[in-house]
DNA sequence: CTTGCCCCTGACGTCAACGTCAGGTTTTAG
DNA sequence: CTAAAACCTGACGTTGACGTCAGGGGCAAG
């Protein structure tokens, strides 16, 4: 398959696939003229590259660990590798969590006029939205 | 207090303290020379900012939300905001935790003596997971 | 033949969150 | 008082994962 369908079929840009043969992560067979050739697993690889960049690993990084998680075949030097970005992303995921949780503790909030937090009588919603707009006092809200 | 003590208890570099200020999170009162001067109340917004900074969240968004996640007041307009940057971090979380899946099968897989190798089928390949999954209990989100 | 589409290789541009350096002032320790 | 440490502004440098443009080639259809 070529460079185009390739990107297409992954949701990534042709300018991103040369970029990863670049980095060592997709290699392609080349046609007479030059032009990449994919096999359809290629689609797969590159799934796990965009996986792997999303949980914030470098290229190299992901050059070194990428054959291992494709392959399901693991040394126990590449082993500890994995174990050490799993437990990056473990922290990663408890750190989003927290995060998460204080956004939504001050979304729910809002829908609890007991507490308190409502500055705002609730008889007249819409009086109240464009009460907010105007007396909201955002420091630097620009 | 001073900008330095602020970096040192808050575990940032100074640089970054300034950079905030630059992009309109932080203020600082100012002492006649024209040093920064900071209240204690000041380190735990520089440890909102980093959380959501890590969170992918820009400058100019945690800007717009800040106040209203710091002060725990929200009004309809950015609990909107809220809600929606929750949900991205929710839709993170899941993709992590994805990836993290994916790592752990690996390293799992290689460390069952059964296999007595390093590779192994994969149809072994959900069950020992399965298995190892059931056995010790990966640090899960939520 | 030529039109249009896809492909190629450089190579420079981008963006964000700072790092780092220069050159000068202020505060603090002894 | 003096020297070191900390602070100031301003401005350029860094890094990674691409975007984008320039300049050129190949190839099937009309």
């Amino acid at each position: 398959m070529r460079i185009g369908e390739l990107a297409a079929q992954s949701g990534v840009s042709v300018r991103a696939l040369r970029y990863y043969e670049e980095q060592g992560l997709l290699e392609a067979e080349r046609s007479g003229s030059g032009q990449r050739r994919y096999p359809a697993s290629a689609a797969e690889r590159v799934q796990l590259i965009q996986m792997l960049y999303a949980a914030g690993l470098s290229s190299r990084t992901i050059a070194e660990l990428l054959p291992c998680v494709e392959s399901r075949v693991s040394t126990p030097e590449s082993r500890a590798r994995l174990a050490a970005e799993r437990d990056r992303i473990d922290a990663q995921i408890a750190a989003l969590t927290r995060t998460r949780d204080r956004l939504d503790a001050v979304i729910v909030m809002s829908g609890l006029p007991a507490s308190g937090c409502m500055w705002i009588s609730d008889h007249d919603i819409t009086e109240q939205a464009e009460m907010a707009g105007g007396l909201n006092g955002s420091p630097d809200a620009r």
